[in-house]
DNA sequence: CTAAAACATGTCGCTAGGCGATATAATGGA
DNA sequence: TCCATTATATCGCCTAGCGACATGTTTTAG
């Protein structure tokens, strides 16, 4: 460990790199596809998103601010100004929820359904052309994960356990 | 059609939509751990995926910028910005390739390997816990894109199957 | 019933990071 | 040698997310 020069450690110094950054590589492939296709339709891939949760709100919810933000993951100041941009495009409206004023419900226009609609194809299509490499990626790095369970104790051996 | 208010459609109008805003909201849950991961390392999680990427090069090949864009689906400018950062904050560095000085080839750095090789094992964990979930979602996904072929062309019926 | 706490949405200024356009140097083939 | 191609780098721009703050509404405690 000591002769060894700092600069000559291998792809495998760290044992599952390869395919964690497989799999990664397979998330960032889907994603830009998602880009390029909302792109395609003359929309951002968050507006995109931003439909998806709006079209596939349970029904006994309903899409308000802070909802939204929860499955979008995002603060709700920010998913204020994405619904405005998305407003602005026609692609979704508000409404006051009629028993919170607080609150203001967001739905899809006639053209977000639309324009939601094309693209679900699009990402099925393409979703049936890459799913199994992403579930082959995916797998490998569970069997992995499983593997490596308590791997910060004290472990000897971390490669011999399939 | 003609008297139904375009504000009620129904959540199930695009058939498959809940199941690909699940999936999606599973890769978002994934990202934004990643984020807080890397964060809680004190890089950005373009950084770690920049080692990951550098740190998972086939033996028969080397990091240079082209080739991390390319893997990282970025404009060989961006890469160059990222790879700025990463350098300025000591996790990689450049070299020349001796043979082609037009390339220069950049590798992790004895800090860049330590943080990686703690954000794999972070993510590992992660992915020891919902790993299960995203192959579920994708699953359910798959299935529906198989289903779904050729839904373009004039088809009838799109909701008995299953 | 009212004051205050909690909550939901909205506004503003800032910043990171990606991109197009452009520049410069090295390589390779005719 | 000369020019097209390749590889990296630089610059200015713009989008989208965030923290901090503001406003209005509901709920809760007393």
């Amino acid at each position: 460990m000591a002769v060894m020069e700092n600069e000559t450690k291998l792809a495998e110094s760290i044992p599952r790199l390869v395919e964690l950054a497989d799999f990664r590589h397979q998330l960032r492939t889907f994603l830009s596809f998602s880009e390029s296709a909302s792109e395609s339709c003359g929309i951002a891939a968050q507006q995109y998103q931003l439909m998806q949760v709006i079209g596939s709100v349970p029904a006994d919810r309903q899409a308000s601010i802070s909802y939204i933000a929860d499955r979008m993951i995002l603060r709700h100041n920010s998913t204020v100004e994405l619904v405005d941009r998305a407003e602005r495009a026609g692609l979704v409206e508000r409404r006051h929820d009629e028993h919170d004023l607080r609150r203001s419900l967001v739905q899809l226009t006639p053209q977000g359904w639309a324009i939601l609609e094309k693209l679900v194809a699009l990402h099925l299509e393409e979703l049936h052309l890459h799913a199994e490499a992403m579930m082959r990626a995916l797998r490998k790095v569970q069997a992995i994960s499983l593997a490596n369970r308590s791997s910060k104790n004290g472990d000897s051996g971390e490669d011999e356990r399939r």
